[in-house]
DNA sequence: CAGAATCCTTGGAGATACTG
DNA sequence: CAGTATCTCCAAGGATTCTG
């Protein structure tokens, strides 16, 4: 993973790269994927994606009440990624108090609509999971 | 979220699980489902799941070099965790030098399934939110 | 080779207090 | 109300070494 100082030629260099590297530039997306999939397939991302597909429209403590159990710290770091990524949009109404809304955008929408079928694999293999972790632990 | 010891009555207290539990049971099932959620959507876990998807059976250090950043340790405990909710199977051939191939179970590969639109989706958005995020970062 | 064990660091995350 | 700022702490995870 390194690059190894000890490497026999430029030719021997070049070659290894030709192995490892299949168009050296898909590499390069293959990363930025994954490291796009590290960013989003976060719990609470994947959650509060959820909650706001379902709810059109939340403000801040109604995200927080139906979160469950996430910190409010978490809660606006999460948004403002989400809000970067361009997932989320962030209105705040200028009135006393401050209120600020928060609606997923159609590329949160596309992403929610992508976790979707996660989602129903947790619900539909839920038991199965939890007898094989039964199993797993009697042994 | 912790119990309020300042319950007025019994009654109002049935009351409010009424308002915030619909039917008990479902809460319940939704906490397992999105703790599995939690546990499941883990960036080494997705990866892994695709690269044993792709080639049918590896060994561990095939693993290691294909999995590309991920350290031994959180190879092995992430395999582990995969190998206990049933995701994969461990095969210790008793030969020396040992050799233990990993394999994914049809649970696995149902998992895959799952996670195979989030990958669509990110192979499809990757350039929509490095836009967004540029946006974003210039303001 | 396939790990287990150990040490060590960092940053993830909670709790608390403060502000426009 | 909707945050920001600060302090703190624990555990996730890396690097390294050891072993059947």
């Amino acid at each position: 993973m390194t690059d190894n100082p000890y490497e026999a030629s430029p030719e021997r260099r070049a070659e290894r790269l030709a192995e490892t590297a299949p168009t050296e530039c898909d590499v390069r997306v293959e990363r930025l994927v994954t490291e796009l999939i590290g960013r989003v397939a976060d719990k609470w991302t994947m959650i509060i994606l959820e909650v706001l597909e379902e709810h059109k429209e939340l403000r801040f403590t109604e995200l927080a009440r139906k979160v469950e159990g996430i910190s409010q710290k978490m809660l606006t770091q999460t948004l403002r990624h989400m809000e970067r990524d361009g997932m989320v949009t962030r209105t705040i109404h200028p009135v006393i108090p401050p209120r600020v809304d928060y609606r997923l955008t159609p590329l949160g929408l596309s992403l929610g609509a992508a976790f979707c079928g996660v989602w129903i694999w947790a619900e539909k293999n839920l038991t199965e999971v939890e007898a094989a972790r039964t199993a797993f632990d009697a042994r």
